[in-house]
DNA sequence: TGCACGATTCTCT
DNA sequence: GAGAATCGTGCAA
């Protein structure tokens, strides 16, 4: 089953922590491809300051956090790739996303490896990182605003992670964050060889 | 209108 | 472990 707009009108954190283990699901023309999300990043809107809302920014591209939760915000970063977040909070029109940063592929291996290139065909390799995984699901600018909750862009409900095997780091990229880039709010699953780094 | 830089990845050393 | 690739975005001017 699909997951519905409740999920994701939760505390960011808790959906973020809930996503572990759901699947990423994206139907397009060339096929199915599928993965089992297994790191997970928060982003706690206008007061984390490694945030795109930072300080209640709101610009044409992350306009789409300022809306309904359980929506796409895909952003292009470092002029070749795209990163893929999730809407998700408590507060209605507050700013906030999860950064999908990793998936272990299940369904359309063949799709993701087309997609990333005949030098990437290990199953691991395919989508262990924010941006190799847009590239496997074929997700870009496209996916941007599309709501999650109904094909062909969606993502299915699957059993939770126990918090035991759940992992909480600090996250990853955001050096510029001072004193925000040491909270713990990166999750991945204990043990995962799909991880993006340990 | 211009310009510095990023929630990254890959290659080469 | 360092450096390149590569361009939309945001902010200063």
């Amino acid at each position: 089953m699909i997951l519905q707009r409740a999920f994701y009108e939760r505390d960011v954190i808790t959906v973020s922590k809930d996503l572990l283990g759901k699947l990423l699901v994206n139907e397009s023309l060339e096929g199915k491809t599928s993965g089992k999300i297994v790191e997970i990043e928060a982003y706690c809107g206008p007061e984390d300051r490694a945030a795109h809302s930072f300080g209640g920014r709101r610009t044409a591209r992350n306009e789409v956090m300022f809306g309904p939760k359980g929506h796409a915000y895909v952003y292009f970063i470092y002029g070749m790739y795209y990163c893929f977040n999730v809407t998700a909070g408590n507060v209605a029109g507050k700013p906030e996303a999860a950064l999908i940063r990793a998936l272990e592929s299940l369904e359309g291996k063949d799709i993701m490896s087309n997609r990333r290139g005949a030098t990437h065909e290990k199953a691991v390799t395919l989508t262990n990182g924010p941006g190799k995984l847009c590239m496997a699901m074929g997700i870009s600018k496209v996916q941007n605003c599309a709501d999650l909750i109904m094909p062909p862009f969606y993502i299915m409900d699957a059993p939770t992670v126990l918090p035991e095997n759940i992992v909480e780091t600090e996250r990853i990229g955001i050096d510029y964050a001072r004193e925000w880039r040491n909270k713990p709010w990166r999750f991945y699953i204990k043990g995962n060889a799909s991880i993006s780094a340990k």
